[in-house]
Parts: structure tokens; C-alpha cells; sequence
RNA sequence: CGGGAUGUAGCGCAGUUUGGCUAGCGCGCUUGCUUCGGGAGCAAGAGGUCGCAGGUUCGAAUCCUGUUAUCCCGACCA
């Protein structure tokens, strides 16, 4: 298309809403504009790169068996209030009513709908497996929207579900929609990685989340390179380090416990300044509310606690830090001399505090603390289970090799549920017997606008954009460098006319502006393969430029032509 | 939801402390001439109820009260 008759507002200054790479870059780049906080339009060129991971995303998905539908996103609450999700997703669900007063919210996922669909119309385990998806929009009213499309309220999501007999047949089609998601995500020239996902208030029995990595991801991921185990953070197992800097430690001995007046010692690191020691010799001793009791949770002095895992253990809806209320109610002290002795709650130890001896905890009195604790002898566990975050060098829980941790944009999860929706919603088959069994039930998702600005993040300079082939709004974009210079214009349309008829998706920059114009503003949008129609036009040579290599080559007009459409053709694979 | 910051022309900003404004600057935009290989020069223009509402005052972008929007950190999040 001529560049003259588009529409890209392309911005030389930054908007000051922008924080992050890909948010100042697709609104410099005229690819979208906010509308409110979340909620963001798509302009023309934004919109074709937005459709070409759309259709990489359903190619593969079509590849892999799974079959395209497409559902409303306004939705009666009868569906969700039989799961029980119209209470769970609290105010994060936009809820609105129609005019006979009936509710309706904007879905912001679709497990309820298509278990019920499938539920009403299939019946036989003939009809089994398959799976369905659909791109479509969602709706989330999120507390805290950021980084333009990153985490938006509205966003665009491929969801796909699989319907199968059992547990053998959930593993094939979750296999399936693995594999095409890394072809998907292989195809839009992602750097990602697989990692292990903790299944959360989904359920179910397993799940891995595409992560692709990033400093402003959200998610933390630890990952070993010796083997190639990897998992979010929030899942990551953490093999105890018991090693022991004291020397009683060594010596195995229990020595006679002792209260020592600490006044005004209350953070871990006043601990290490008052008792001069290593915080491994300290046991943290944390209060939580969980649902409608309190709890105690205990990891090493210089650990975090991890909360997804306590959580998980006690299997609560709600898990929060205790307010300072709750723990002196709970210890008689003073936050920060919180300790398990004496305790009259639930005590949940990570395995690393279980093998310590001799170390000092908050002795449940203001001002005080304890030395010289050892479990079972001072208080008792109820659990012993891990508690804590990983960290970077912790050992592999696979192989024992120190591991690395990251972070990432979480682009896809996917998910074995089980069958948690299908027994709630009555989604079962009649097997060959004539016996009533509910589906095993998967479910995939894809976050395509995230998706795209994940490949802005990774593929970027100080100029602007640098697109992948796969999916760059146009291939190639020929500037004439003087478009006075009928010499120029000539050549500059005929290259134009030559790479459409072969299929090439090409922009002419006919705009009659400075060069250093449409070199920047081609910079910026990101266009992969630059064709310069300059002096040498006359001698029929043009220049030919690559947008993510630095150098350019002069080169004939037909040499031109033959590598434009050689390189865009072998990049898509045809 | 807690903490912090900011709303002045399409974008970036100054002016607010100490009220005097008929509100400036750069970029972009329009017209003309010149220019044409990395965001051109000259000239002439268009564009703003200073987020909104109320108050104080002879006078408010500026002070006070309320409200709303946006961004950042945290908490939270299928």
C-alpha cells in the first residue's frame, strides 16, 4: 500500500504513560491507542500484526485436530453461579444487567460455556475426544492495569478445551496443544520456555505455562540449564541446603535453651547485627490468616516464604499475612517476636528449619527472644512440608545442578483440569457399557495481544520495531528517496508492482517528505526488508536493506527483486 | 485495596512555591517558497473552558474543599 493513503500516527516523542519497550513502541509506532485504562484500539497496521498471530495461533491449532468456534462474550450468570465461579471471580468480572433485571457479566473465561455446550449435545464416547477453541475477546475488570496491553481489562484470547474418555486421552490432546503451542510460539520467533505451573484455584493435575522470558515479566521462573527442568516460582520444588554455619550445629549437641532480652530487635537483619551471626541461624516465624483461622509458617532466617505453597497445603480459599491485631492475639507479642514456642496454632515447618539445631526464633514475648531452640524438644510441628522460594543457585530439584532464575511474560498456559467442571456442570458420556462417566477435561489458553507485545519486547533497538517476518505488517517498504525525481518513481513503482504480483505485502513510501524521515518512521514500524530508491537510480541500482542487520548493499534492481522475495519467502516457509 | 506521582493544544513540557495570564515553548499540523541519503530552512497561520465541580478573592492554571482520570510501587490475580 502507498504509505501516503495510510493511516500510521507515528510519534517522535514518547507518550508519558509508557514505562516499558513494547507499550512506548506500539504507540510511537501508530500501531494502537488507549481508549481508558486497560483498553486499547488497534490501528491498521497494529490490527495486521495482531491478525497474523491470530492466524498462526489457529493454523496450529487446526493443525493439532481442534476444531474453531466462536462464542458471545456476554453471558448469562445462571452459567457461572453453577460452578460457583459468579461469587469467585468477585469484582474482577464485569457484571451488568439487562433491562428485565436479569445478570449478565462480559466472560472473562469460557471454561462453564463450553462444558455446558458439550454437556447438552454430547452424549457418546464415540463423539470422544475433541476439542474446540475459539480467539475471542475477553473481559477482566483487573485491579491494576499495566504496560499498555500486557495486563489489560480487555484482551484478546485463544481458549481451547478438550473433551476426553480419561486420563490417557486428556495426556494425548494436552501433548497435541504442547506441541502446537511451540510450533505457534516457534513461529512468531519467541525466545520461551515450558516451565512447570502450579494449577492454583483451576485444579486439576498438571500444567506448564509458555513463558517468555523478560525483565518486566511478572512471573518468576527458575530454570537449570544442566537438564532443563524449569517451573514458575510459585512451583518450583526446593531441595533443602542443611548446611550449617554453626559450630553447635556441627556438633549435634542440644544446648539448654535460653531467653535473651532483645529490645527493639525485630527484623531479621537487627537479629544478625545483635547475636553477630549468618540469618541461617535464624528461623522466621510467620502468621497467616487462612480463611477463618491462623496459622504459624516457619522457614530459615534469610528464606522467603512461598505462599502458593502453603496455600496449597492448607487448601484455603483466602491466605493473607495476619494484621498485627490477629498476631499478638496469637503470640502475646509484639509483630516481629512471633515464635513457635508455646504456640497454640497450627505450626507448618519448611524442611530446612525441621534439620536445624540450636537456632533463635522469637520467643512470643515483646522484647525477647529464644536461642538455642530445637524442634521437638522446644515445640512441635504440625507439617513439615517446603515452604519456601526458590532462589538463585538452589540445588535442581531434577539433578542437583545450582539453577538460574528469571523472569517472564507468561504468553500461554495450558491445563490437565480433570474432571472438575464436567462433574459440577454434569458433563458426561455414556461409555460402551452404557455407564455414565464424566469427561476429562483440558484446557489452553493463548493471550494474543500479549503474545504480540512479548515479541516487541524481544525484538527491538533504539529505532523502534524490528518484526519477525512471520508476523510484520508488511514485508517489505520501498522508499524513493526524492519522489520528484521521476528517475526514482519509476523505479521505486515498479519494484512496488513486481512484489505484489508475487504476493509479497509491500509499502511504497510515495510521501513526499526527506529521506530522514521515511527512514526513521520505517525504522520505527519495523518493516523487515528496506529497498532504497536513490541517485544511483539512473544506473539502475538500487539499495537493499535488512532491518535487523546493520549494513546496506547496493545492488542491481532485479538482484533486488529476486532476494526480497526469496528472503520473505523462505522466512514464512513457503 | 494500601503507598507515591501526575492531569496545561495531537505528543513532550514550562508556568503553580510568592494569585496580576490577554497562558507560553519545542515537536507535529495548514499554506507558500527553497531544499532532498538519517526526524530540513525561511515566512505566514490554525489549534487550549489550564481534568471536572464548588469556594476564597477586585482578580485563580496558581490558594482551599471535593471529585474524577491516568501512571508507578506493593498487595491481589483462571
Amino acid at each position: 500500500m502507498r504509505v501516503s493513503q495510510m493511516f500510521i500516527p507515528t510519534l517522535r516523542e514518547v507518550p508519558a504513560e509508557a514505562e516499558i519497550a513494547s507499550h512506548k513502541l506500539m504507540l510511537r509506532a501508530g500501531l494502537m491507542r488507549k481508549l481508558a485504562s486497560g483498553i486499547y484500539s488497534f490501528l491498521p497496521l497494529g490490527y495486521r500484526v495482531f491478525r497474523k498471530i491470530e492466524q498462526i495461533v489457529r493454523e496450529e491449532m487446526d493443525r493439532a485436530g481442534a476444531q474453531e468456534l466462536i462464542m458471545s462474550a456476554l453471558l448469562p450468570a445462571e452459567v457461572y453461579q453453577a460452578s460457583g465461579r459468579w461469587e469467585v471471580f468477585g469484582p474482577e468480572m464485569f457484571r451488568l444487567k439487562d433491562r428485565n433485571g436479569r445478570d449478565f457479566c462480559l466472560g472473562p473465561t469460557h471454561e462453564e460455556i463450553f462444558t455446558e455446550l458439550v454437556r447438552n449435545e454430547t452424549r457418546s464416547y464415540r463423539s470422544l475426544p475433541m476439542t474446540l477453541y475459539q480467539i475471542q475477546t475477553k473481559y477482566r475488570d483487573e485491579r491494576r492495569p499495566r504496560f499498555g496491553v500486557m495486563r489489560s481489562r480487555e484482551f484478546v484470547m485463544k481458549d481451547a478445551y478438550s473433551f476426553d474418555r480419561d486420563e490417557a486421552g486428556l495426556d494425548i490432546s494436552y501433548k497435541k496443544m504442547h506441541d502446537a503451542y511451540c510450533r505457534a510460539f516457534d513461529r512468531c520467533s519467541l525466545d520461551y520456555i515450558v516451565v512447570d505451573a502450579d494449577t492454583g484455584a483451576m485444579g486439576g493435575s498438571g500444567s506448564q505455562e509458555f513463558m517468555v522470558k523478560s525483565e518486566i515479566g511478572e512471573a518468576v521462573i527458575a530454570f537449570c540449564e544442566a537438564c532443563g527442568y524449569a517451573a514458575n516460582d510459585e512451583k518450583a520444588q526446593c531441595i533443602p541446603d542443611n548446611e550449617c554455619s554453626s559450630k553447635e550445629c556441627v556438633a549435634g549437641r542440644e544446648l539448654p535453651l535460653e531467653k535473651v532480652a532483645t529490645p527493639d530487635v525485630k527484623t531479621i537483619e537487627d537479629l544478625t547485627e545483635f547475636f553477630k551471626c549468618s540469618p541461617k541461624e535464624f528461623a522466621k516465624t510467620l502468621i497467616y490468616q487462612a480463611d477463618n483461622r491462623v496459622v504459624a509458617a516457619m522457614v530459615r532466617g534469610d528464606r522467603e516464604l512461598n505462599e502458593t505453597k502453603l496455600q496449597n497445603y492448607l487448601g484455603c480459599i483466602e491466605l493473607a499475612m495476619a494484621d498485627a491485631e490477629t498476631v499478638s492475639g496469637v503470640t502475646g507479642a509484639a509483630v516481629g517476636f512471633a515464635g513457635p514456642v508455646g504456640l497454640k496454632v497450627e505450626i507448618i515447618v519448611d524442611p530446612e528449619v525441621a534439620g536445624m539445631k540450636n537456632f533463635v526464633i522469637g520467643a512470643n514475648e515483646t522484647g525477647y527472644h529464644l536461642k538455642n531452640v530445637n524442634i521437638g524438644r522446644d515445640f512441635k510441628a504440625s507439617a513439615v512440608i517446603d515452604l519456601r522460594k526458590i532462589t538463585e543457585g538452589d540445588k535442581c530439584p531434577k539433578c542437583g545442578a545450582p539453577v538460574k532464575v528469571a523472569r517472564g511474560i507468561e504468553v500461554g498456559h495450558i491445563f490437565k483440569l480433570g474432571t472438575k467442571y464436567s462433574k459440577a456442570l454434569g458433563c458426561v458420556y455414556l461409555d460402551e457399557a452404557g455407564k455414565e462417566n464424566p469427561m476429562v477435561m483440558g484446557c489452553y489458553g493463548i493471550g494474543i495481544n500479549r503474545t504480540m507485545a512479548a515479541v516487541i519486547e524481544q525484538n527491538n533497538d533504539e529505532n523502534g520495531i524490528i518484526w519477525p517476518m512471520s508476523v510484520a505488517p508488511y514485508h517489505v517498504i520501498i522508499v524513493p528517496v526524492n519522489t520528484t525525481e521521476p528517475a526514482q518513481m519509476e523505479i521505486a513503482e515498479k519494484i512496488y508492482r513486481d512484489l505484489q504480483a508475487a504476493g509479497i505485502e509491500v509499502m511504497l513510501d510515495d510521501r513526499n517528505e526527506r529521506p530522514g524521515v521515511k527512514f526513521k518512521d520505517a525504522d520505527l514500524i519495523g518493516i523487515p526488508i528496506r529497498i532504497t530508491v536513490g541517485k544511483k537510480a539512473g544506473e539502475g541500482i538500487v539499495e537493499y536493506k535488512q532491518r535487523q542487520a546493520a549494513g546496506v548493499a547496493d545492488m542491481s534492481i532485479e538482484e533486488a527483486l529476486v532476494r526480497a522475495k526469496n528472503e520473505v519467502l523462505e522466512a514464512l516457509g513457503r
